[in-house]
DNA sequence: ATAATAGTATTACCATGATAGTACACCTCT
DNA sequence: AGAGGTGTACTATCATGGTAATACTATTAT
């Protein structure tokens, strides 16, 4: 039996999915359009794209107008927060610590994300506390 | 051309390196033993997996004894550091405060993570200002 | 109404990851 | 030396992701 953890969404697949996400919604010509801008691809290849994901629950289609609408099916922060305990699990043994240490380690951190991330954090510490007492 | 990103090891792949990463130096024979504590998997399974990874560059691998021995042939942090850099551009645009920000809405951080994780930081900055000053 | 255009369905091909069977090689013990 | 076990090589199958061509349908402009 295998294991169909969310990180096995394919490059395509997520950046279609992403594309769709910030658009709200979308037709395949609009995604296409949005990658094109990127990198060549086939109208056909976002379409079968598309398709597989409305197929794996990840978009919904509507194909109420003349031509086909796709809306994300399930709330991208669920999802994004799938991918992130996916990776936390696989690589870093569940620990959050961990994979932010990584993260910090790498050059992907400006001062002002770090910042960022410490007012993040101090919000929640405070929201924590508040709640406890 | 196919953008051929790390995440692209598969779910096995990355179980497996994960194996001979705690082990440090691991046989076939160790990995399988401490995979099927988990789930049933064939030991040639095993084997090809780790021929791969090693085809692949993640793992070296020494005949000079009468068994095959792998090692990491690329230094775990590094491998990681890909990995959640690719997790960054992939699902956060590259933002790594969104990134912190899903994993601590997520249940999986508790507050002694969350308290590290701000140690981390803060350490981070103070080293940042010392560099700086 | 008809031709052109835009959109969709069907189908296919390739690469690779997951899984494992089978056959062969090499010690080791008697 | 031969038998058995342990380990490796080779090979194969299946699922799926990436890619796209082709053929069909519907909408629209003349």
């Amino acid at each position: 039996m295998r294991r169909r953890s969310l990180s096995r969404l394919g490059e395509t697949e997520m950046e279609v999915l992403q594309r769709v996400w910030s658009l709200g919604e979308a037709s395949v010509a609009d995604v296409h359009d949005h990658i094109l801008k990127a990198r060549p691809v086939a109208y056909t290849t976002v379409m079968t794209v598309m398709k597989k994901l409305a197929r794996k629950g990840f978009l919904h289609c509507d194909s109420s107008g003349s031509r086909y609408m796709y809306t994300p099916a399930r709330p991208p922060a669920q999802v994004r927060q799938e991918l992130v305990q996916d990776l936390l699990d696989r690589v870093f043994h569940g620990s959050a610590a961990a994979l932010v240490q990584t993260l910090v380690r790498g050059e992907s951190l400006s001062a002002e994300e770090s910042a960022e991330i410490r007012r993040l954090l101090a919000d929640m510490a405070a929201e924590e506390e508040e709640r406890d007492a």
